[in-house]
DNA sequence: GCATCCGAGTGTACGCCGTACACCTCAACC
DNA sequence: GGTTGAGGTGTACGGCGTACACTCGGATGC
């Protein structure tokens, strides 16, 4: 007999797999998402999943980093409320095609790179507007709710008590990097700090809460003196 | 030998058990709660906590009620602006008191008691200062993001595919009886349809999305305009 | 005083889950 | 043509939620 008649077996790789957990997640919801569930789709063995993905852990970041690289990119040349507006919206897309998304983006607290380039991104929206470092930082933070991202912990290492410690040079060489390629989280993330360390001491989250919340009152306030009664957008059908 | 020297063993009941739970929560964070470690705290063998909670799901819906009932009530005769923030910010308070409430609070999509009498109190509020009742449904929706609280799917029944259909006398006679223990609830979830149907249709929550969105934008904007660059609020440590 | 009952607590068992570890297979390369 | 190493396999372990049949003890009725 020449050759072999099995299906050719297309090899796995680290991509088929999380567009094939992606996929899965997508049609039978996140919490039917097992290793072996996913691993049966694939026509393989449960364990054969560890040699592209560390563990079930990784695999879910690996889905947050498909997941918001469908994000539409920014579009150049626009300004600012009206780039930020697109970006976020794109957002809001992606997250209505993969329903399980918010609650896995907001349970992974280690921010893949993925997810960085787009709050850099977003930043640098702000900045190039000419927003001041500091006004972009609370901006951020009210704008988190909507977009996930930016929580107080992004350069706090005590955030996970059960880290193991780090070396200090280790984690300068850190920063530096970080410094290098996310120049604007680092400038807005050390914006609203009172001391001189690079290391944010993380920020006052309370008054993030409540500059967020007045400013949605005020809002609020406003329309309805205004009087605000109907949308200012036509609504029929 | 007279009586017996064990340990009183205090009876189990549901509070104790919702307790301990939450406690356990608080301590060992949610991933750790398991039925087993429950029921190893408590004393009792893990079935035992079935006689007092019909399975797990039901243990997280009481634990929440719970921690909702940690929320300060509203404060009488305050003005509505007042009113809100102060019960905004005891929610929030009782969230850093738990920090897996927000989670658990995210992935119940059925409302208990205690969740829909926060909602309702706080919707009267607005009612009660004055707001339409149109205007108030959009207050809340932009409010939700961090209050958590309101979600179109509210009065969707076809929120979750997977529940059995519920015959219309049924659902007709839920509708009164929510009609009646809610009114607010019920005049802003419907303010917002077009057509007559009590059963409200699930509202545009795409307008929903960005009129909140727009809300934050045109106040960002307007402090920058305004040159805003420190806080309103002295930030001395 | 005694039989009855019934709900709180028990014990065992099942089918899921993630994943450690040893093994096999086979294409690529010297 | 033997070696190697990466990809895929098989078995097994401990943990999970919970179904189901049970025991036990205190309240109740006679």
């Amino acid at each position: 007999m020449a050759q072999v008649l099995v299906v050719p077996r297309v090899r796995l790789n680290r991509d088929r797999v999380l567009q094939a957990a992606v996929g899965l997640a997508d049609q039978a919801g996140i919490e039917a998402l097992s290793m072996r569930r996913l691993a049966e789709e694939l026509g393989v063995v449960p364990m054969a999943l560890y040699k592209h993905v560390a563990n079930k852990d990784e695999l879910l970041d690996g889905m947050v980093e498909v997941i918001v690289a469908e994000i539409d990119p920014p579009a150049p040349d626009t300004e600012w409320k009206a780039a930020v507006r697109l970006r976020v919206l794109s957002a809001r897309q992606m997250l209505l095609r993969h329903p399980w998304a918010r609650s896995v983006l907001e349970s992974r607290t280690t921010h893949t790179p993925a997810v960085l380039d787009y709050l850099e991104s977003t930043i640098g929206m702000f900045l190039a507007g000419g927003f001041s470092a500091d006004l972009t930082h609370h901006v951020m933070h009210a704008l988190g709710s909507r977009m996930w991202g930016f929580t107080q912990e992004l350069f706090d290492a005590s955030a996970d008590p059960a880290r193991p410690p780090v070396d200090p040079a280790v984690q300068a060489a850190r920063m530096q990097a970080m410094a290098e390629r996310y120049p604007h989280i680092l400038q807005i993330s050390t914006a609203a700090a009172h001391d001189d360390s690079v290391v944010a001491h993380g920020c006052d989250d309370r008054f993030e809460f409540e500059f967020a919340l007045d400013l949605l009152l005020d809002g609020f306030e406003r329309l309805h003196v205004s009087g605000w009664s109907s949308s200012p957008v036509t609504r029929t059908a």
